[in-house]
Order: structure tokens, then C-alpha cells, then sequence
DNA sequence: ATCTCTTATTTGTCCAACAAATAGGAATAT
DNA sequence: ATATTCCTATTTGTTGGACAAATAAGAGAT
């Protein structure tokens, strides 16, 4: 950059402390990488840069904190990964702050199998979600969700596969939370899509999508279409 | 690497699909980290990797998705910032789960400011939670239980500050919500502790949690003790 | 058999080049 | 003068190569 000779011996002016960067407390002293999370992170926060504000470019980091692009680059990929920046091409970096839903994307990330007992206590919470969410629904939905829920639920009909099925049924249950217009609560049930379609699809048989699933559904709008709230439970 | 002619053409074949990928369902079809995250993803869950297991090393992952080696770095980033892989000089990627660490990260990362929506939602959210979960409570609260929340209550007294004062506020309602035993809410409930905590600050005094809430907290108590279901609300 | 040292492998960082996207200005047409 | 189109410079996205640092595994010495 500004000068070519020094390799090794990289920025230690700059740098805060060696040890115990890491949020989670490693061992390790932090990498090049890390301390410029830790620097721009500073920056941000004594600069009293707010959701919306511009951060500087790659090359001006690269400059300003003396280390390499593709360093830059690998810090500003966790702090996309956090959810406090979005970069587009040519803009550059903007702060923003998805932090809630990053949080929850975390739990999609269904590489290992969900144990016994994480499948009932989602079990438990989901019916729990939905049940306390049911006395918001009366004063929230409009006819126009009602229709849409009823489409949603007229193709359970014509699903072909009891996963095409499940994923329907998790569709009616995702648009019945969504009348609540709680995005938090929203991204919580998308989050727990795969074991919610897991937990559906359990015993169930594409003829049971079709009779007993279908049936309740049309309850569930019948019961909300009347306002009949103790006709519920 | 293994050819070195098709600088251009990236990989289609491999692609699952362009669209839809990302889980926050983003416009833009995926860049090359993101189609090799998925890959990798996969890899993970259709080769049934499991904790413990290690990845192939970043070359191995160059020539496998033709890609380069920068780009299985950012990758790879990701995964180490999502806690789903562990990596080490000479060792590899190892598999690991430490996702639940991870988002509480998030949220130590306090630069910013909690956006009024989140507020507003996770809000809405969180009495959402504790109002359903009143039920489930009866059946399983044990006199342990409320003699240790009875406990909580009383720190709030003696606390000093109103951050103080929040985080027992925020003790008491975990105590609470831990009771229903289940490890799901109760997880969330957990992520979203920074959020909760400002809410539970914001307008209130040190007086308001020792006088205030202090009471409501024992009214509860209260009606849990005697399993009086008609009286809340 | 145990210890030490070397070596080969793998990750960490930096650099340079080019591709792709695009904001902003220049040139042109109306 | 205004609007439109086009061009250009800037910035991010991706690739390849080089070297440093860490270290697991094997070779060699005791």
C-alpha cells in the first residue's frame, strides 16, 4: 500500500490488545482479521455512526488500519454474517442493523439433526406461538387474509407428496402468523420451518393432508371468520 | 487449478438454483460465496457429517467447486462466524455447534441501536410468549420454583441502578419462562436479553422497579401459588 | 522407546489483476 | 432548458500466486 517493505512485521501500533479480543474468550490472540473487526467496530462506535451511515471503503481500510484487501473483505464478511452492514457493489458498506433476523438464521442452519427432545419443545413452542396468537388474529385479519389463507388451503387438496403437503400446511400456519404483522414473531416460525414440516409431516399421509389437515384448517377460518373466539381450544 | 482457461464461467452445474437461496429470501441471485456456503451446506448434511467431523481442506474445496481460493475463504468465514465450523492452521475445518453462542454474540455487539420496529416487535413478542405461557405454568411450577423467583424479586430491591435493576427484571422473567421447560423458548428468550433489557429500562426509574415492579412481580407469584387462572390477565 | 528436529502440509495474509456493477457526469437529442 | 442516453471512473466481486506462520506427522538421534 503506502509502503511495500514491511511483510511481517504488520500494524502493532494500532492494535488495542493482543488478548481476550474474541467475544467468546479464545485463547488464541486475535487474528489480523479480527482486530479489524474490532477496529472498524471502535470506528462505528466513536465515530456515532447510526443505521444508514456509510462506512469507508475497502481501500481506505486497507489503508487506514495498514492490512490487506482481501483481509478487509474477510472482516466486512462477518460483519455482513452479523447483519450490521449490507454492501452493494460500487455504494460500499452501509450500516444496518439485522441483527434479530441474522440471530434466528443461525437455527436454519440445519446441518445436524434436531434431537428428540429440540423436536418437542418446538412442538410445544409452535403450538404455544400459535395459540396465544389466536386472540391477535381477531382484531388483525382483514377478508382479503381469510381468502388467502382459504386458497392456501384448497391446494393441500392437490398436493401430490406428503413433503409438498407439509410445506403447504407450514405455509397456511406462516400466513395465519403473519395477520399479526410482528416481524419478530414472524421470523421466529420461518426459523423453525424445517422442524415445524418434520413435525407435520410426521405420521401424517398425503390422504390425511387432504381430510383430517384440510378439515381443521377450514375450522380455523371458520372459527375466525365468526369472531367465535371460545369456540377455540 | 485444474484448468486454468474458464476464468469467466464459473460453475452452473452444480448450482441447486440461482434464486431463493438466501434465507432471508434477498432479491439478488447468490454471489459465489453464497452458492459455495450452500454447497458446503450440503455437503455437510448429505455426506452426514457430524460434530466432530472435519471438512475438506480449502484446496480440496478450490478444485471441487472450480472456484477460488479467496472465495471458499469468505465462505468458509461465514460458517466460522455462524459457529458451524471451527478452523486451525494444518488442521482443517472441524465441525462444531456453537450457534447458540454465536447469537448471543450478536447482540454484544452493541454499537448499534435497536431500530423502534424490532422494539415494537420484539415487545408485542415477548408478552406474547409470557401470556401463553401462564398456562403451561400451573401445571409445572414447583414450590422450588417460586421460592427461588420469590428470591429474584427481592435482589430488586436492594439494586442499585436501573441497568441493575433490568437485568434481575430480566432474571425473574427467565426464571419464569424456564419453568415450562422448554429449552426452545427459553433459548430465545435468551437472544433476545439485550433487547429485553432496554425495553424493560426504558421510562423506568430505579424507584419504578423497586416499587412498581417489584409488586407486579409478586402479584404474579401470587396467582401462580394459587393456581388462580381467572385472576390474570 | 522416547525425545528432538525436520519437513511437508495447511491456514493466514498480502498483492496484483481483471470482471461486474453502477453512480455520476458528459454528450446528445428533443 | 430538460430529458435521455452513453461513457467513464470508482467500487465491490473473484481469481491466482506468493510468502509467512502454525503444526501434525514422520525421520532421526539418543
Amino acid at each position: 500500500m503506502t509502503d511495500t517493505s514491511d511483510r511481517s512485521l504488520r500494524e502493532t501500533s494500532l492494535a488495542t490488545d493482543p488478548e481476550a479480543r474474541e467475544p467468546s474468550g479464545r485463547t488464541s490472540r486475535a487474528s489480523a482479521v479480527d482486530d479489524l473487526v474490532e477496529h472498524i467496530r471502535t470506528l462505528i462506535s466513536e465515530g456515532g455512526l447510526k443505521v444508514g451511515d456509510s462506512l469507508p471503503t475497502e481501500k481506505e481500510l486497507c489503508e487506514r488500519f495498514n492490512t490487506g484487501r482481501n483481509t478487509v473483505r474477510e472482516a466486512m464478511r462477518i460483519l455482513k454474517t452479523y447483519g450490521v452492514v449490507k454492501v452493494r457493489p460500487k455504494v460500499g458498506a452501509v450500516i444496518i442493523d439485522e441483527r434479530m433476523a441474522r440471530a434466528f438464521d443461525l437455527f436454519s442452519f440445519n446441518t445436524l439433526e434436531v434431537s428428540r427432545e429440540t423436536f418437542v419443545d418446538i412442538q410445544g413452542f409452535r403450538s404455544l406461538l400459535e395459540v396465544a396468537s389466536f386472540e391477535l388474529l381477531f382484531d388483525k385479519v382483514t377478508p382479503e387474509d381469510i381468502a388467502e389463507l382459504r386458497q392456501i388451503n384448497t391446494e393441500l387438496l392437490n398436493a401430490e407428496t406428503a413433503v409438498n403437503a407439509s410445506e403447504i400446511d407450514f405455509r397456511f400456519h406462516t400466513r395465519l402468523v403473519a395477520v399479526m404483522g410482528n416481524k419478530a414473531i414472524l421470523d421466529v416460525y420461518k426459523i423453525m420451518k424445517p422442524v415445524i414440516v418434520k413435525i407435520m409431516m410426521k405420521a401424517k399421509t398425503v390422504q390425511t393432508f387432504a381430510t383430517v389437515t384440510y378439515s381443521e384448517h377450514a375450522a380455523i377460518l371458520e372459527t375466525i371468520e365468526k369472531r367465535d373466539r371460545t369456540a377455540y381450544q
